[in-house]
DNA sequence: AACCAGGTTTCATGTAATGAAACGCGAGAG
DNA sequence: CTCTCGCGTTTCATTACATGAAACCTGGTT
């Protein structure tokens, strides 16, 4: 008990709750209450109070609790016109005429990344990528990317947070990373899933930060190691572009 | 004082300071407090949790907040696959081909009503309807219809509202209701914005409650009261259809 | 330099959040 | 038909913790 924390408790737990939503949609009181490890008294009386505001609704048949219209009309508000997901989409697309293949783009988010927009190829045999994914920073071409280009600091605390999965070698990853920086891309043959490939760049905001991670991905059979590296310069390109537009 | 909060306090305020964001997408510190009454420093505790678990981000040149990349996330995982808006989207442009007009979906929220999906017309002249927009329900087609089929005692509750506006008369609102029962369609000439007409109905979930409003709107020039009372049939039959799909 | 308008931190106070326990209630089970 | 179990709801004593006044920063203006 150091630093004294400057938050509200019973805020955070509801927010906690919210949260809980994007693991399944539907949720039970007393599953709630478990999931996040509380009372189901308390966890009623934050329940009661998200109801009241509209941020969760309750079906009438199964008392389940699901999100509300509240949390629609906050997302509909933020993504007017200033949500980067929205306005990249026209440059993504062409991107994604021009190679063929399945174009998306990532964000950091702490000590994971989340899939913000993704265009699909229509090629018979795709990548099919789900926007609002989120996923490791462990593995992929993307999360190198992500890891590679970060402030140094965040840097060795991804590497050394507890949660750092065992299988990913640490000294190996931080070596890719240097190639990575010196290269501008990073390449990934079934490091996450089998039978796909990518091949990632960062994208940089105006102040030279990595603003967001601009992946291709496809099927190992099409996607061969030296053809992931001829596209790099095309994805290099269009990263820049996409840059200006942030 | 009488029946005791079973809500908490603190969540209440930061839902209430998260709300905010409907109305500006970016908002300062002091801001904020002077708009929901609160002391900055309450204000200030309450944001640090929200930006802690990602609901806001603040803006790092001007200090200010907006919503954050969990609100977003929350979103996309509400409206994966069963938000009705989406779900409706193919049959409301189909209906508009078929009329030319824009069409809209309303769902009633408390005292307001929300337009959660909408389809423009590709005419020169037509009304642009904004996805998220919040709207009274004393005035305009869709509200007349929301009114109309609600639960007697919600009817009465929103009639009987303090704030119901001094310039609609209750009478003739009530009297306006039993015809358009009778009818199952409701029309609007210019009542809430000058130069727009529209026609309304109700769309029915399995247990014959209303679910939301569909409503057809143009300007006044190309839409008469008898063309939109012709049109109601096309729009009962589609809004029937839809009725399947909720 | 003096000021001001933000934002941030501190701290004493007592409100109000908490969780144990009791209550209600419907669904199966016996 | 009663019993019991699981789940949601309500009550209530306790004190942790949210609160807001005030002090403290900080960068920008006069």
């Amino acid at each position: 008990m150091e630093d004294r924390k400057l938050t509200v408790r019973a805020v955070e737990r509801a927010l906690d709750i919210l949260l809980c939503f994007t693991k399944s949609k539907e949720l039970a009181l007393t599953e709630i209450a478990s999931l996040i490890g509380l009372h189901k008294s308390t966890v009623h009386r934050l329940m009661a109070t998200l109801e009241d505001k509209g941020f969760v609704v309750r079906n009438s048949e199964t008392e389940k609790y699901r999100l509300g219209l509240k949390i629609w009309e906050l997302s509909v508000h933020m993504s007017q016109s200033d949500d980067p997901a929205a306005r990249l989409l026209p440059a993504m697309e062409s991107l994604r005429d021009r190679l063929g293949e399945t174009v998306s783009l990532y964000l950091r988010d702490g000590a994971e990344r989340i899939r913000i927009q993704a265009v699909q190829s229509n090629q018979a045999i795709r990548r099919v990528a789900q926007v609002g994914a989120r996923l490791p920073l462990s593995v992929g071409a993307s999360s190198k990317v992500l890891v590679a280009f970060a402030a140094p600091a965040d840097q060795e605390e991804l590497l050394n947070a507890p949660d750092w999965p065992e299988s990913v070698d640490r000294d190996a990853y931080r070596k890719q990373l240097v190639d990575i920086i010196q290269d501008g891309y990073a390449i990934s043959m079934e490091e996450r899933e089998p039978g796909a490939a990518a091949v990632a760049v960062p994208i940089f905001d105006r102040n030279g930060k990595v603003a967001a991670a601009l992946s291709m991905s496809g099927p190992v059979t099409r996607l061969s190691a030296e053809k992931l590296r001829e596209y790099a310069p095309i994805l290099k390109e269009a990263a820049h572009e996409m840059g200006m537009m942030i």
